[in-house]
DNA sequence: TTAAACTTGGATAAGATTATACAGATAAAA
DNA sequence: TTTTATCTGTATAATCTTATCCAAGTTTAA
């Protein structure tokens, strides 16, 4: 569904998210610890999510990273899939034709419309704060 | 969602369904020109669907690839991507972790539940028949 | 001002997926 | 029985994804 760049991208949001809603910036060794991700790896997908804008980098000695306390909520799912992914998970042809529509669609096109849109939407109006709050009551996890 | 090779697998298989409805044997070549896949590549996928018993090889001369008739309907879409990539695509954590279940979940378990249901129900009730008459009709096309 | 802690960027490697090529096995048909 | 058309299996290459390493840049705090 997802790559694995994408999987570490989600769960780091989340790490991320949840730590800055308490006021606390978090260094990538530290996420990679908690979300149980190779370090380096996770240091590119960290950086990917700076450029679109779904993170923030505090730079120099005891930085890290942060969402805007009053960004959290305002970050949906679907922006980290798209800086990481793309927006190949939920357009394009389930069988990887070039031009699939309406007009001109493959055999499987009507079948897996409302399974996208479904998808579409829930990354769409799925935010980051929600999340981070499941996670810090204990109701979900991020490893194992 | 699918890897390349279980997009070339199903659009193959319902070409292959379509010209055994009409008694038709295909090779390999006229496949991948039909379904536009890499010829060698697509020699591959083949037999690996020959040993997961979704479609029938007839070697020698004039040999090819068919369906039989009366199976055409009984092959559903989940067998083909059973053969192919498995079912990480239906099974398994959206997240990437190792143990997700209700009991430990990920923070996208439950928001992935319904998905992956409608997902897997699709590919358990869509069978080759369906696809190939749409394909027969000129209703759905498999290439550009 | 200097050292420490951290992010950034580039080079590189390991692994998986995608793709090709060809020799050998098989069976129909001439 | 020989030719021909085809599937089958192995070896190999190209490309993409995943992952690591290190040097350089940045900023805080001592």
């Amino acid at each position: 569904m997802f790559s694995k760049a994408c999987e570490y991208a989600i769960r780091a949001s989340i790490f991320i998210a949840k730590n800055s809603l308490e006021g606390q910036l978090v260094s990538p060794k530290k996420i990679s610890e908690e979300i149980n991700s190779p370090p380096a790896f996770t240091a590119k997908i960290l950086q990917a999510l700076v450029k679109n804008n779904v993170i923030k980098s505090v730079k120099g000695a005891h930085g890290g990273f942060k969402i805007e306390k009053e960004d959290v909520s305002k970050v949906k799912l679907i922006q980290i899939v798209q800086a990481i992914d793309g927006d190949k998970t939920f357009k394009g042809c389930a069988l990887g034709l070039e031009k699939c529509d309406e007009q001109q669609p493959c055999p499987l096109h009507t079948k897996f419309k409302d399974i996208r849109i479904d998808l579409r939407d829930m990354l769409e109006h799925t935010n980051l704060k929600e999340l981070a709050l499941d996670l810090k009551s204990g109701s979900a996890f991020l490893k194992i």
